[in-house]
RNA sequence: GGUCGAGUGGUGGAAUCGGUAGACACAACGGACUUAAAAUCCGUCGCCCGUAAAAAGGUGUGAGGGUUCAAGUCCCUCCUCGACCA
């Protein structure tokens, strides 16, 4: 099916065949599931739970961000991200630390329950078949996780304390019942929070999405806003993902002002970030949703008005907000007083303001805002300036850049900064406006009218009244109903689980029935880094004593698209878990890099239509279908199974091996990175591996190399300064994460020098495995074994270089004359800046380029480099 | 539209604090080995100009300008692509 499977298959030694038995080769199908299960039966990567063995040596812990468990399957863009950390894992544990590096499922979840229906089967069939089969592709691959840590969020063993941290959440009175607009997908029959919509669309598939007011479940993550975006500031993450959790958080500073409205004893309050412009708000807006709209249009415009706002609602926030979306509003007949000079200024009606927003309600400043400009310029509302700095007559641009206040009364001559202060302190003084702290995080839409989730550990009693289980009661598990598609109306699933499962009756007697929605498919991720810690715990979620040994993941890695959800809402739970006094960190995730993507060539005819690589042909420099003929467009995409340019990485093992597979994706470039697959680079790498299998193993004999040899590392000198050289940036770059690429270069060059000597010191040869071993283990610990060496490389210790052995005693110093490289000259290493002067000044390369001219300066640079400037 | 990031050979990518541009691979080409092929080993490989072949030289990191003894790297302007946000 894919381009590679083309390649012949690797050589698989036949065992018990006399004819063969000269031949020798690499063969990792042999000795990978060897191995493979050898750690496995010597549990070679279990760490202990016990808190004083682990005390004996500090602690390291690598997380790759666990995977939804889809039916597609494992590719290589999983394994992009789960390589890494591996290779990191094992650097670290051969470097004397206590590793947690565990793995598990993210099991709940909408497509799961999509496939459900669409193939009429159980969810949690469905969940149980996945996770066997991504543990199963997983495995041979040859990570070394503590598989007996392993987790699975839609079991009643993990969930139980899922909804055990709820009610934690619940107790401090961060989770709250609210009618809000929400976002509701008909084609889901859910609804979705604000992070999974997009342009009115479910992320995930596309189906459109329209705005509904419905009593739901909300996370007051708004009560952490200011701690979410200070305690950035205390994480090694990439500062661009630090900033788009700080602009998701959105805090704007500004200040609440509020307007009264002419001869009315009513009032409204804008908030606004730019007080220093207030002298020149020619109109107010509302947004459709707001309350007082009814109540303050003016008769003559009722029927505009409310025609209006009929419309709006039902528009998505996008649609309303664009910049490049025509402004469309009406006016509602009423005036407002500008509170500083007591103008009265027009109130309109507007969808492009939103009620989530602020107050629902602004101040419109068409001098200096482009959406108010915009609007005012259509509708024919005045246009003042009041800051002066723009380019272009204030008419036909707004100004929002820095300047002088004019026409501000006692504004007049500040800075906007200074304008800022002064205007909220006036306002503040007269009563009329206060500082203001806005954010554009909302709180959390928490709820879901599907099945296939985490109940909530709530019930109802027939006044009204929700009471919270007692910890005891937990697990509320998922009761086992067929009839788990959603329905027209938005009445949740487990709403029909049956008497059984939804009436109890409460310890005191009284009769209540359970809440029916379940949890978002984001709950259990938000916490399972810490069930890793104590997997089995049935007393707890996790041993507090456990817990402060482990945390903080000192390496978390996972995909850039959880840039802001994942990474936003977990960090929420663990400040809600600190605040309760459970963890002893202020963040859960010290240090994270986000892996780049795997790009594919993908086929695609003049309609859009896709075609797997197996189904193109290549005429001349075109592709064409081979059974149709159609032209088809190439380009490298992310990969994606609707692109039909999916790797399976079971596909690659069966042809290379796991080592090369781990290799190759590393070697492609840096882990940051998104680069294309290609399979002539699988070769390359797959080359690289044989040749260190030939370096220690007679091909023709199945024995040592006869160039193996006892004698001390030095007796080769030149492989011996390679040989440290590759110790020390081998140990750089995968300290580094991001460089492993150039690690794997450097073990080239070493390899590449080792097949040149005349002898090879075994002694070299295995500080060699030591660096491959965390790259390619499998190799590696085969040859290890070979070398007569027992237990496993993995527990060995890391080398350091030694410096001395890399400086020589001569250093090559590139001669330049004005800048351009004239000749290399061999120079003593501690040659002094006089001596290497003089060396350059004799060579007679260099000469002939200052052909006697005058020498006005020569600037040397120590072991590098000396500059003649004529 | 805004913010951030990136543009280096035929390809993936190297290049520390500004100090040898193109490491390591892939592809291609040439050679050795072979009855032959595969595999393997050796060699060439930015462009231009040169040459029997070399040497020597020029030029070159998206475009243009600047700073510097020295720029892929720093500064300014522009172009293109990507990510995120609106």
């Amino acid at each position: 099916m894919l381009e590679f499977i083309h390649i012949k298959p690797i050589y698989r030694a036949a065992k018990g065949d006399e004819h063969d038995m000269e031949n020798h080769p690499y063969a990792p199908a042999e000795i990978e599931p060897y191995w493979q299960a050898e750690w496995r039966e010597k549990e070679a990567f279990k760490v202990p739970n016990d808190i004083e063995t682990l005390k004996t040596k500090p602690k390291f812990y690598v997380l790759g961000m666990f995977p939804y468990t889809s039916g597609a399957g494992l590719h290589v863009g999983h394994a992009k991200n789960y390589v890494p950390t591996d290779v990191f894992a094992n650097f670290r544990r051969m470097q004397g630390y206590h590793v947690m590096h565990p793995m598990g499922w993210d099991a709940f979840g909408l497509p799961t329950e999509r496939t459900a229906v669409r193939e009429n089967e159980h969810p949690a069939h469905i969940t149980k078949r996945n996770t066997e089969t991504f543990q199963q592709q997983i495995q041979r691959i040859g990570f070394s996780y503590d598989w007996s840590r392993k987790i699975d969020t839609s079991v009643p063993e993990y969930y139980r304390w899922t909804q055990w941290i709820f009610l934690r959440l619940y107790e401090k009175g961060l989770a709250y019942l609210a009618d809000v607009p929400v976002n509701w997908c008909p084609a889901l029959g859910t609804v979705l929070s604000n992070e999974e919509v997009k342009d009115g669309k479910y992320v995930e598939t596309g189906d459109p999405v329209e705005r509904r007011l419905m009593r739901q479940w909300m996370l007051k993550i708004t009560a952490y806003a200011d701690q979410l975006l200070e305690d950035l500031d205390l994480l090694d993450w990439p500062e661009g993902l630090k900033e788009m959790q700080r602009h998701w958080i959105g805090k704007s500073e500004g200040a609440d002002i509020t307007f009264k409205i002419k001869d009315s004893d009513k009032a409204f309050t804008v908030f606004t970030t730019r007080p220093d412009t207030l002298f020149g708000a020619t109109y107010c807006v509302l947004a459709p949703e707001h309350p007082l709209v009814s109540e303050i249009t003016h008769p003559d415009a009722a029927s505009a008005v409310g025609a209006y706002v009929k419309e709006a609602i039902n528009k998505s926030d996008l649609q309303r907000t664009d910049l490049a979306t025509e402004k469309t509003g009406v006016f509602t007949g009423a005036s407002a007083i500008n509170p500083c000079n007591n103008t009265p200024i027009p109130i309109w009606v507007a969808d492009y303001v939103l009620m989530t927003y602020g107050t629902g309600a602004i101040m419109a400043v068409p001098g200096h805002d482009a959406r108010d400009h915009e609007f005012a310029s259509a509708f024919g509302i005045p246009i003042l300036e009041v800051i002066k700095g723009g380019d272009q007559p204030i008419e036909e641009a707004p100004f929002e850049g820095d300047g002088v206040c004019v026409n501000s009364g006692f504004l007049n001559g500040l800075q906007v900064a200074e304008a800022k202060a002064k205007m909220i302190a006036w306002l503040e003084g007269e009563g009329k406006g206060s500082r203001q702290v806005q954010y554009r995080l909302r709180d959390w839409l928490f709820s879901r009218q599907r099945y296939w989730g985490e109940p909530f550990p709530l019930v109802h009693l027939e006044d009204g009244t929700i009471v919270q289980l007692l910890d005891e009661e937990l697990p509320v598990e998922l009761p086992p109903i067929d009839a788990y598609k959603p329905t027209e109306d938005g009445q949740p699933p487990l709403a029909r689980a049956g008497s059984e499962w939804l009436n109890v009756t409460l310890p005191d007697g009284r009769a209540a029935t359970r809440e029916t929605n379940i949890m978002p498919q984001w709950a259990g991720s938000c916490w399972y880094y810490l069930r890793f810690l104590d997997a089995h715990n049935t007393e707890a979620p996790f041993d507090t004593e456990l817990e402060r040994y482990w945390m903080p993941v000192d390496s978390y890695m996972g995909g850039a698209e959880h840039a802001v959800l994942h990474l936003l809402y977990a960090r929420f739970w663990h400040k809600v878990l600190y605040d309760c006094g459970l963890v002893s960190t202020r963040e859960p995730f010290q240090g994270l890099l986000n892996q780049g993507t795997i790009l594919a060539e993908s086929y695609q005819d003049a309609r859009g239509k896709y075609y797997y690589p197996n189904e193109a042909e290549q005429k001349g420099d075109k592709f064409v279908a081979k059974a149709s003929g159609v032209p088809l467009q190439t380009q490298i995409e992310k990969m994606s199974k609707s692109r039909f340019n999916v790797i399976n990485s079971d596909d690659v093992i069966d042809n290379y091996g796991a080592d090369t597979l781990r290799l190759y994706l590393l070697f492609i470039g840096p882990v940051t990175a998104s680069t294309p697959w290609q399979d002539a680079g699988v070769e390359g790498v797959y080359r690289f591996l044989q040749r260190v299998w030939r370096l220690v193993i007679d091909e023709d004999s199945g024995e040592l190399g006869e160039k193996l040899t006892d004698a001390p590392g030095t007796t080769e000198s030149e492989l011996w300064r390679e040989l440290h050289k590759t110790i020390k940036q081998v140990t750089e770059d995968t300290e580094s994460i991001d460089k492993m690429n150039t690690a794997i270069s450097q073990m080239m060059i070493f390899v590449n020098t080792a097949t040149q000597t005349k002898t090879l010191p075994k002694e070299a040869l295995k500080i060699f495995l030591h660096l491959l071993s965390p790259y390619a283990p499998h190799i590696a610990q085969e040859l290890w074994h070979r070398l007569g060496e027992t237990g496993f490389i993995a527990h060995a210790q890391w080398p350091t270089h030694d410096e001395s052995v890399l400086t020589s005693a001569t250093v090559t110093i590139i001669a330049q004359v004005n800048g351009k490289l004239r000749n290399r000259l061999q120079l003593p290493a501690d040659a002094t800046d006089k001596e290497i002067e003089e060396a350059a000044l004799a060579d007679e390369r260099v000469q002939r380029f200052i052909e006697g001219k005058p020498v006005r300066k020569v600037i040397v640079v120590p072991n590098r480099l000396i500059n003649i400037v004529v």
